[in-house]
DNA sequence: CTTGGAATGTCAACAACACTGACATAAAAT
DNA sequence: ATTTTATGTCAGTGTTGTTGACATTCCAAG
């Protein structure tokens, strides 16, 4: 099981019950306050937390189909789309039949959702970054590090997935 | 707007909208798995994770009161209310009431509610502690510097005080 | 002792956001 | 022609949060 613990003293400390419990409340904590700010904004429109998670998706994968933001997001579809109809009604989501496949519907942010989307990222990267700022690079690797280790593989793959489709276009 | 810390090099590059970007959606599908273990554990007794959270707390910091266990938590007592009657019903949590200040409170775990909280956590840390030996301790360390400087203030101060509390009895 | 306020409990109504199940439509795939 | 896939919609339900209103209990100050 251990690779290279010679003698499993102090070498494993950070394994402890103690250890581990600390990490499991510092998530609790720290997630409670993270959506502080963007939630802030969301109110001022009457959206929602589900808004905020579908508009910064659509605009990670513009173009992407309501079945793979489902996949993403992690919710049924009568969920999602009762969230997309009403970004759609407000003109912050605009829907573009597939060429290839007519089922399928792209989504895309029109000008005014990516405005919000500008307006809802600022606010949450200013607390990351406020974060990042203190702590310095090495501990912004292992805090990534951690939660990647974290994910479950299918959302490991979902994460993986958005950052190769970085910069790339339909 | 764009971040391009061209004068200060690459010293900076962790701070780059990118990275910010990355680092939110990280913690997005982090936390998205991260209670799945202990969920399931929760269906088979007819509990959410507002009765996990309320069971955690309780035995981090037995004999806490109500009106403490509230602002660690973040809700209202109404919400706790609920949630903190089915516990008391089904024999999970014990109510005594304040010796020194009468109207208080105290909430303890009954044995059937420990042996619940120590199903629930060692789900939880299963995971933590899967992805804490992946990375090593150095990426751990840097982990919990990040968490702990997202934090609100309030909300660190909740933190630091659970964690102060440990180990001393009322 | 009376009054005020704090801590708690309870009831009702409501909202956000998730779920399931059922059904409809259109179009691709077989 | 039939099946499967992608999507949308309607109805119902559950968990968890919210406000607002009101009652109770009890400490503490006048």
């Amino acid at each position: 099981m251990a690779t290279s613990n010679r003698s499993t003293g102090e070498a494993l400390l950070f394994l402890t019950d103690e250890q581990l419990r600390q990490g499991i409340e510092a998530m609790f904590f720290a997630y409670r306050g993270f959506p502080a700010d963007p939630d802030r904004i969301l109110d001022k429109y009457g959206y929602g937390r589900a808004h905020h998670r579908a508009i910064h998706f659509i605009n990670c994968v513009p173009g992407t189909t309501v079945n793979n933001l489902l996949h993403i997001l992690g919710v049924t579809k009568q969920s999602l789309n009762r969230v997309l109809r009403s970004l759609i009604e407000d003109g912050l989501v605009e829907v573009q039949v597939g060429q290839k496949d007519r089922r399928e519907r792209h989504l895309y942010l029109t000008e005014t959702g990516q405005s919000l989307e500008q307006e809802l990222s600022n606010a949450q990267r200013a607390r990351m970054r406020s974060a990042y700022r203190d702590v310095g690079a090495d501990a912004v690797s292992g805090f990534r590090q951690v939660l990647e280790a974290m994910m479950d593989p299918e959302m490991k793959r979902a994460y993986w997935k958005l950052r190769d489709n970085e910069g790339m276009d339909k």
